[in-house]
DNA sequence: TTTTCATATGATAAACTCTTCATATGAAAA
DNA sequence: TTTTCATATGAAGAGTTTATCATATGAAAA
C-alpha cells in the first residue's frame, strides 16, 4: 500500500549510515521489554481478556463465561497479564475484579483494533 | 495507576450482561488474525527490524549489520514479516529493499514506542 | 468449626517457535 | 559461460509456550 517514497534508502555500502540508524533504535533492553509486553498481548485468549477489560472491570467467573475456557486456564492467563504489569485486581468478597492498570496499554489496544485484514 | 473507577463492573451473577460484552468483542476469527499480527511483531529481532523500517527502507545486508545476526536468520525473520503482510520489498540489482507496507502497522509501532517501563 | 465457593498454583505433555546449519537461486560481473 | 554476490529456503534440535490435570488457598456461609 505505502510505497515508502519518502524514506531514505539504507544499504550496507553506506557504512556511516549504520550508526545513525542504530542511534535512533531503542536499546536491546528496551526492545526486550517491549517484546515481553507484546508477547503477553499476542496470545488470542489474553488479547480477548484485555479487549473485554477495555470497557468493563470483570471477575474471573465472568471471564470464564465470556471465554468459554476452564477456570484454571483463565487464571493462568490472568497471572501472566498481572506479572507483566498489564492488569491488576481488587478483591470483593470471594471475587477478584480485574482491570487494565496502564493507560498506554489501553491506547495500544485501541490501535490494535484499527488493524484491518489485508 | 488507572483505578478504573468509571468502568462498569461485570460479574458472573449478572447473566444478561455477558451477551452485551460478547457483542462488543471482535469475532474469534478477528481475534486470531490480530494475535497472528501481534505475534509477528512480538519477537525482539522482528520488532527491531520493524522499528528500523519505520524511518528507512533497508536492504538485507544492512539489516544484518544493524542486528548483528547471521544473514540466514535475518532472511527467515523477514520472510515471517512478509508472510503476515507487514513488510514488502523492492528488488534493485542484487539487493532487496524492505519497507513497511501498511500504515496501521506504522501507527501501532509508534504507539508501542510510547509504552514505558513499569 | 466444617463446608462451600471463587480463585490460584504446580507439574507436565503436546504444540509451537527460534536458531543454525547446509544448500539453493538467480542476477550481474568477470 | 563460469564465478561471485545478495538473498532465500529446508530441515532439525533446542528452547519456549500453552492447555490441562490435580490440588491448594483462603474467605464466607452454614
Amino acid at each position: 500500500m505505502n510505497e515508502s517514497k519518502t524514506l531514505i534508502r539504507s544499504c550496507c555500502e553506506d557504512i556511516s549510515h549504520l550508526e545513525q540508524i542504530n542511534k535512533k533504535l531503542p536499546s536491546c533492553d528496551e526492545i526486550l521489554f517491549l517484546s515481553t509486553i507484546l508477547k503477553a498481548i499476542a496470545d488470542p485468549t489474553r488479547l480477548k481478556i484485555l479487549l473485554a477489560l477495555l470497557e468493563y472491570e470483570i471477575c474471573v467467573g465472568e471471564m470464564v463465561n465470556i471465554l468459554k475456557l476452564p477456570q484454571t486456564n483463565v487464571s493462568h492467563q490472568l497471572k501472566i497479564l498481572r506479572e507483566k504489569g498489564l492488569v491488576s485486581f481488587k478483591k470483593d468478597k470471594k471475587m477478584s475484579f480485574y482491570y487494565i492498570c496502564n493507560d498506554e496499554i489501553k491506547d495500544l489496544l485501541i490501535d490494535i483494533l484499527k488493524i484491518n485484514k489485508v
